[in-house]
RNA sequence: GCUGGGAUAGUAUAGCCUGGUUAGUAUAGGGGACUGUGGAUCCCUUGACUCGAGUUCAAAUCUCGGUCCCGGCCCCA
């Protein structure tokens, strides 16, 4: 038997029909956000993504040669591939341009609880404009996306990539090995930072005092001590959000984020339910369309993780109510399965999703499966009552009948 | 890449340590009891030892390897 592939799965319909349903949310969400969809390839030239994330990313990433001896790859993430389509074919669209996207991604990784090699992101990116209003739209739409879905146990951190930045230049790191440091203050690993900065040949005290500043975590209040442009872009940051009534905020100057081109704010989200891999949402200001041939323009742009999201909420015991259908026709005897058919194609005609008996299964049978698929009714259809023009109508809930016209059977329903 | 645990019908499980009938049970699926009324009951039926090699008279059971799953690291654009 072959199983899918690693890091794979199907989905059944009983889950598709669920996860199209939080989709369908996220997308109303965008939508009175301002938002318009985009949709790009499967798959890119890999160099696509080797100039976002350099090539240690090949690793990560599927990536073959097709016939032609192109060098392809599925992609990774999504916005690489949007900011490609904006040098490509959006240069002249009215600014700001507000996409979002949902689609599979595709990485080459060790599977693990919410991770896998085939996953699944929705994503906003907001392009040409690089005002506090600008990342506040996007940090509110990534909270209103998670709340909508009832997430309740949830934490979006800010934080602002130039404040670590500029303070790591001011104290003598040169430029080169300012990744290197970053990286591990991303992780807090300061045993590792501090023999790295003593080599670069950074003072003790400066040192500790920049570490004291990735530890500057907590409510919004704890802005007041945030120095320089960082510090104010901030304050005028979360004052727009508390406007728009995104609150539950906190700030956290070491979330850092992996990639260079990321120029200000950054900011993610997690539910602690999920344990190891608890992000469900990243996001932050950048510039990308240099690299791909435009010209530098800024954006600010978020992913959340849909199969991390649907986990969490999952973990927190939010149901999913299938929809099942409005009507299951049940002939009753063989001779009336032909006025059956016209009754089951007149309900499909008028809009009701309807399902009919083809196996020719006994009513109770009949009855029985109807209950399985979630019919809201039955439709009884019998020589009885045809003579009389009608069907019989059961609410499959009270099981409460009733005799309706066979022409109109959902009248006054 | 490192590391721990696991895999028995569609699903959930018993059996494994201590090898030995036809691999048990529940539920789901199909049919019937019930020839025009479901979720109950009873009966019949379909359906599984992850794959490969080894040990053995004999392997679901012991050993080794592959695959996949669930965790913890690394990574996470």
């Amino acid at each position: 038997m072959i199983q899918c592939p690693r890091g794979t799965r199907d989905f059944l319909p009983d889950e598709l029909e669920k996860r199209r349903s939080y989709e369908g949310i996220l997308r109303g969400v965008a939508h009175r956000f301002g938002f318009r969809e985009i949709e790009t390839p499967i798959f890119e030239d890999a160099e696509l993504f080797i100039l976002r994330s350099g090539p240690g990313v090949l690793k990560e990433l599927y990536n073959f040669k097709d016939k032609g001896d192109r060098d392809i790859a599925l992609r990774p993430e999504m916005t690489a591939p949007v900011i490609r389509a904006f040098v490509n074919g959006m240069g002249s669209y009215p600014k700001p341009i507000k996409v979002f996207y949902f689609g599979q991604c595709f990485r080459y990784e060790r599977p693990q609880a919410g991770r896998y090699r085939e996953f699944f992101q929705f994503g906003a990116e907001i392009i040409g404009s690089a005002t506090p209003e600008t990342d506040a739209e996007a940090i509110a739409m990534a909270a209103s996306m998670i709340k909508s879905l009832g997430l309740k146990e949830y934490k979006i951190r800010i934080g602002h990539i130039g404040v670590l930045r500029q303070r790591i230049a001011d104290i003598g790191v040169p430029a080169e090995r300012t990744a290197e440091v970053l990286q591990k203050l991303d992780k807090k690993l300061y045993d590792e930072a501090r023999p790295i900065l003593r080599d670069i040949g950074v003072a003790d005290a400066d040192a500790e005092a920049l570490f004291d500043l990735t530890e500057t975590v907590g409510g919004t209040e704890v802005l007041d001590k945030v120095p320089g442009e960082a510090g104010t872009y901030l304050r005028e940051l979360v004052g727009i959000l508390g406007s728009m009534g995104v609150e539950d905020l906190e700030i956290d100057l070491g979330v850092v984020r992996g990639l260079d081109y990321y120029t200000g704010m950054v900011f993610e989200a997690e539910a602690p339910v999920l344990g190891a891999e608890k992000q469900i949402c990243g996001g932050g200001s950048y510039t990308l369309s240099e690299l791909f041939g435009g010209e530098k323009v800024f954006s600010t742009g978020f992913a959340i993780g849909f199969d991390r999201i649907l986990l969490a909420m999952e973990k927190e015991g939010i149901e999913y109510e299938q929809e099942g259908i409005d009507a299951y026709v049940i002939p009753v005897s063989d001779d009336v399965r032909r006025d059956a058919a016209v009754i089951v194609s007149r309900l499909r005609g008028s809009g009701r999703s309807a399902d009919i008996d083809i196996m020719g299964r006994k009513m109770a049978k009949a009855l029985k499966y109807a209950d399985s698929i979630r019919a809201r009714y039955a439709v009884i259809v019998g020589r009885k009552e045809l003579d009389g023009g009608c069907v019989t109508l059961r609410d499959m809930k009270t099981g409460e009948q009733r005799e309706v016209p066979a022409d109109d059977i959902f009248r006054g329903v």
